[in-house]
RNA sequence: GUCCGAAUAGUGUAGAGGCCUAUCAUGAAGCCCUGUCGAGGCUUCGACCCGGGUUCGAAUCCCGGUUCGGGCGCCA
C-alpha cells in the first residue's frame, strides 16, 4: 500500500450528502475511544478537525472491534470505511470501517493532556510542543499565524515590495544598543544579527527600490518579561523616495490588512481561541512624543522629562488614554528625540534635536518601530560618531551612501507581537513553536 | 539583574503542625452498558522539588539551593 493512500480525505473534507456509501481513508491521531458495550466510537483527528469512526458489535468483525477498543489515545491510524450520513454523529457523517491499520501506538500516560479537558502549565505544554500542537487552541494559534505571514507577503508584494533575504551572521560588532549572540565562524569571531536594518538599506542604493523581508533576528539581552525573546522574527521593509508618514501608512495599511485577512479566512480558528476580532481603523491615531511625554505627566503616576525613553508603566498609560479617546489599540508615537533614536534616524531639518521616526503601538506593548533614514554618508558618518560607535566598522555600510543612494524610509514590526496582539495572547512564547527565551534552549 | 509568588500522581488541583495510610478532576487497567459526542456507573493504580533545621510529630513552620510563574529593569 502507498502511503498516500492512507489517507484519502481529511475529516472535515468529507460531505455526508455527497459521499453516502462512498469509500475513504482517514489517517490520524486516535482523539478518544468511547466503548459503551454493544457500540464503539474512534474519533481520529487530523489537522483540520475529526472525523468519528463507529463499530456496532453486532455488525462488526470481531477482531475489528477489538482492535479499535484495545486502541491507546494519540495513536496514528488510518481508517478505511464507508461514509454513511449520520445526523447524531459530529460533521454528520460516520465511517463504518473495514480496515483499521495501527501505524504508531503512541506511549502511556501521555505528557500532557490533548483534549482540553485538563490544562496544562506553558512550561508543560513547551517541553511537549509536539503534543501541545496537537491541542485545537495551539494549531489554531499557528495557522492564524501562517495567515498573518502569506497576508504581509500579498500585501506588500501588492505594493510593489520585493521579497529578500539578507545575512543572520554578520561581522559588524553592533549597530548600538542591543548586545549580540557571538559565535564562531571558521577561526574568526561573527555574531547573530539583531535585524536587517543595514542590508535592507543597502539595498535602497542597489535600486531595488522597495524591499521586504521576514525572518529571525537576535538579540542577547537577559530580558525576561510576557513580550521578549533572544530569537523572534522580524517583517521589515525600506522604500526609496519614500519619508515616514509614507512608511506609516503602509504600516498601519498593512496591519489592518492582516486583521481582515484572518477574519476572512481563520473563522474557524478565531472560534476556537474565543476571539472576535475588529479591523483597526485607519488611519491610526498619530502622538508626538513631547504630546506622549506630557500624556504621562498628567496622570501622576511617573514623572517623565523631555529625552526620557518611555517605561513600560508609560507605554500603558498612553495606550489606554489612545484607547479612552478613541476606542483604537493601535497608534503611533512619533517625532522622538534624535538622541534616543538610532544613528540611521534622519533628523528634522529645521530641528535636528527630533528625528523623522516613529514607534507603532498596541495599546499594550510597541510592535513596530521606523523612519525616515539618513542618506547622506557624512550625516550618517557624523550620527555614528555622536553615538558612540566607530565608523570603521560600518564601512561595508557607509560606502552604498557615497555612490548614489536615495531618500528612503522603512520599518520593523515584530511578527510575534502582531499575532499576539491580534488575539489576546498573554505570553509571547504562546505564539512561537519553540520559543528561545532567557532559560529555554531545547526543545 | 531585581522584587513578589509558587513547587503535591503523567496532567491540572485541594491542603493553614497531629483529622494525611493526602482531596478532586483527568488519565491508565478491569468490569457493566446499543448512539456516545468532555458518555455514564462500579473497582483498582499512581504524587508531597532537593538538602538542612525547628518539633514528641512537618506536605504544612524556618534556612539554603533548584526550577517555574508574574512585575520591573535591560531591550534602535
Amino acid at each position: 500500500m502507498l502511503l498516500k493512500d492512507l489517507r484519502t480525505h481529511y475529516t472535515s473534507k468529507i460531505d455526508p450528502a455527497e459521499m453516502a456509501d462512498k469509500k475513504v481513508s482517514v489517517a490520524g491521531w486516535v482523539h478518544e475511544v468511547r466503548d459503551l458495550g454493544g457500540i464503539c466510537f474512534v474519533v481520529v483527528r487530523d489537522r483540520e478537525g475529526r472525523g468519528q469512526v463507529t463499530l456496532v458489535k453486532k455488525k462488526t468483525d470481531p477482531e475489528l472491534l477489538e482492535k479499535a477498543r484495545g486502541l491507546v489515545r494519540e495513536s496514528i491510524v488510518s481508517v478505511t470505511g464507508t461514509i454513511k450520513p449520520e445526523a447524531k454523529a459530529p460533521n454528520g457523517y460516520e465511517i463504518i470501517p473495514e480496515q483499521i491499520t495501527l501505524l504508531n501506538e503512541a506511549e502511556s500516560p501521555l505528557p500532557m493532556d490533548t483534549t482540553g479537558k485538563v490544562d496544562a502549565d506553558l512550561d508543560t505544554r513547551l517541553d511537549s510542543r509536539f503534543m501541545d500542537l496537537r491541542r485545537e487552541k495551539t494549531t489554531a494559534v499557528f495557522t492564524i499565524r501562517h495567515e498573518v505571514l502569506k497576508a504581509v507577503r500579498g500585501f506588500l508584494s501588492s505594493y510593489g515590495f520585493i521579497e529578500t533575504s539578507t545575512p543572520k551572521v554578520v561581522a559588524t560588532a553592533t549597530e548600538g544598543g542591543t548586545s549580540l549572540f557571538p559565535i564562531t565562524y571558521f577561526d574568526r569571531e561573527a555574531f547573530l544579527n539583531q535585524s536587517p536594518q543595514l542590508f535592507k538599506q543597502m539595498l535602497m542604493s542597489g535600486g531595488l527600490d522597495r524591499v521586504f523581508e521576514i525572518g529571525p533576528i537576535f538579540r542577547a539581552e537577559e530580558h525576561d518579561t510576557r513580550r521578549h525573546l533572544n530569537e523572534a522574527t522580524s517583517i521589515d521593509i525600506e522604500a526609496s523616495f519614500c519619508d515616514h508618514f509614507d512608511v506609516m501608512e503602509i504600516l498601519e495599511n498593512m496591519v489592518a490588512y492582516v486583521y481582515e485577512q484572518v477574519i476572512a479566512n481563520c473563522s474557524r480558528q478565531l472560534e476556537a481561541l474565543g476571539v472576535e476580532l475588529t479591523v483597526p481603523q485607519t488611519p491610526f491615531m498619530k502622538i508626538t512624543y513631547g504630546e506622549a511625554i506630557t500624556i504621562v505627566n498628567s496622570y501622576g503616576e511617573e514623572s517623565l522629562k523631555w529625552g526620557d525613553d518611555l517605561s513600560t508603566l508609560s507605554e500603558h498609560t498612553i495606550g489606554n488614554h489612545v484607547f479612552n479617546e478613541t476606542g483604537q489599540s493601535h497608534y503611533f508615537i512619533i517625532d522622538w528625540p534624535t538622541e534616543i533614536k538610532p544613528f540611521y534616524a534622519k533628523p528634522y531639518e529645521d530641528k535636528p534635536e527630533l528625528s523623522k521616526s516613529f514607534d507603532m503601538m498596541h495599546r499594550t506593548m510597541e510592535l513596530s518601530s521606523g523612519a525616515q533614514r539618513i542618506h547622506d554618508p557624512e550625516q550618517l558618518k557624523s550620527r555614528i560618531e555622536s553615538q558612540g560607535l566607530n565608523p570603521e566598522g560600518f564601512e561595508f555600510y557607509l560606502r552604498a551612501f557615497r555612490y548614489g543612494m536615495p531618500p528612503h524610509g522603512g520599518w520593523g514590526i515584530g511578527c510575534e507581537r502582531l499575532v499576539m496582539t491580534m488575539l489576546g495572547v498573554e505570553n509571547i512564547r504562546d505564539v512561537v513553536l519553540f520559543p528561545r527565551d532567557r532559560r529555554r534552549l531545547s526543545p
